[in-house]
DNA sequence: CCTTGTGTTCTCCG
DNA sequence: CCGGAGAACACAAG
């Protein structure tokens, strides 16, 4: 699943490979990922360049020289953006259940050929994601949905208490509702929730203010060592280089369940359903 | 049936 | 009856 670090890394590798690249072409296999009429998304995109990548939360934004025009892409589960100067992509590592060897694949619904040849692929096994270009106006009104940036400097812990001092709802669900901190996923709420040694099914405002700052630290720390290792590559996320990323290894409860916590080396991390979403935790290690 | 991200709908409460 | 909060549900497809 892309959260935070995933489209942060995305966006990096992107903003130096492929800005003011010339747009030749752009082929749309499967219509319904674009939001847009196919004939004018295509239309906007042509003979237009990226002038400026960046994310919001999950969301990238690409910015096109076309006036207010923006290009926002979603990638949802299983949406990957792939650039390469050639057809032939080596995915990173072993054991890749996807047939990922050539692109476009199966599961390549948009491609963008740069008139140097290069190409970027949007592929995605279930569909779920999507292209959208919208105008300024547009994105103001969607981007006002979103919640602070926890990788931000204005995301401080008296932000961070003033956000969670009155919520009612389990804490789990407040880091996964975007519209208070944007960008964390089913991943690094179970990772950042286990650091803090929260249970994840504790009402938000019951947490003790030595709590609220563990969990604050947390936030940072996981998702800057993430971002740092680029990503956690469990099914699909691949980089736009096409590699996995490498934060899988510090997972400590994430898809763990039924194997001993490493952190008090005894308890078997458990598995529950948070906010209708499975959860994985310590008995022992989150109170 | 499961998976997760997100948008919508429903319910509760003051 | 209204609005906000939060929970529940719906949907995507493999």
């Amino acid at each position: 699943m892309p959260e935070l670090p995933e489209v942060q890394t995305i966006v990096t590798d992107l903003n130096s490979r492929i800005l003011n690249k010339k747009i030749k072409k752009v082929e749309v296999r499967l219509k319904k990922i674009v939001k847009n009429p196919t004939k004018s998304f295509i239309q906007d995109l042509q003979k237009s360049t990226f002038k400026n990548i960046r994310r919001r939360g999950k969301l990238l934004i690409f910015e096109l020289s076309v006036k207010n025009k923006y290009l926002l892409i979603h990638l949802k589960m299983t949406g990957q953006l792939i650039y390469c100067k050639n057809n032939k992509i080596t995915v990173g590592g072993h054991g890749m259940s996807k047939d990922m060897g050539e692109l476009p694949s199966k599961y390549t619904h948009v491609i963008f050929m740069f008139s140097d040849g290069s190409k970027l692929f949007y592929n995605d096994l279930r569909r779920f994601g999507y292209l959208h270009i919208v105008d300024d106006k547009k994105l103001e009104k969607i981007l006002e949905k979103f919640g602070i940036e926890p990788l931000d400097k204005d995301f401080t812990l008296k932000k961070f208490k003033s956000l969670i001092e009155n919520k009612k709802m389990n804490i789990k669900a407040f880091l996964l509702n975007q519209k208070f901190i944007a960008g964390i996923g089913n991943i690094y709420a179970d990772e950042t929730l286990f650091d803090a040694g929260i249970l994840p099914n504790r009402s938000a405002n019951s947490l003790k203010e030595v709590e609220v700052k563990k969990l604050y630290k947390a936030i940072k720390k996981v998702l800057k060592k993430a971002v740092q290792y680029r990503g956690t590559t469990f099914n699909d996320y691949l980089d736009a280089d096409g590699n996995k990323g490498s934060f899988l290894k510090f997972l400590k409860v994430y898809h763990r369940e039924g194997k001993k916590c490493l952190r008090c080396n005894k308890e078997k991390i458990k598995k529950i359903k948070v906010a209708g979403r499975g959860t994985r935790y310590c008995e022992k290690c989150q109170k």
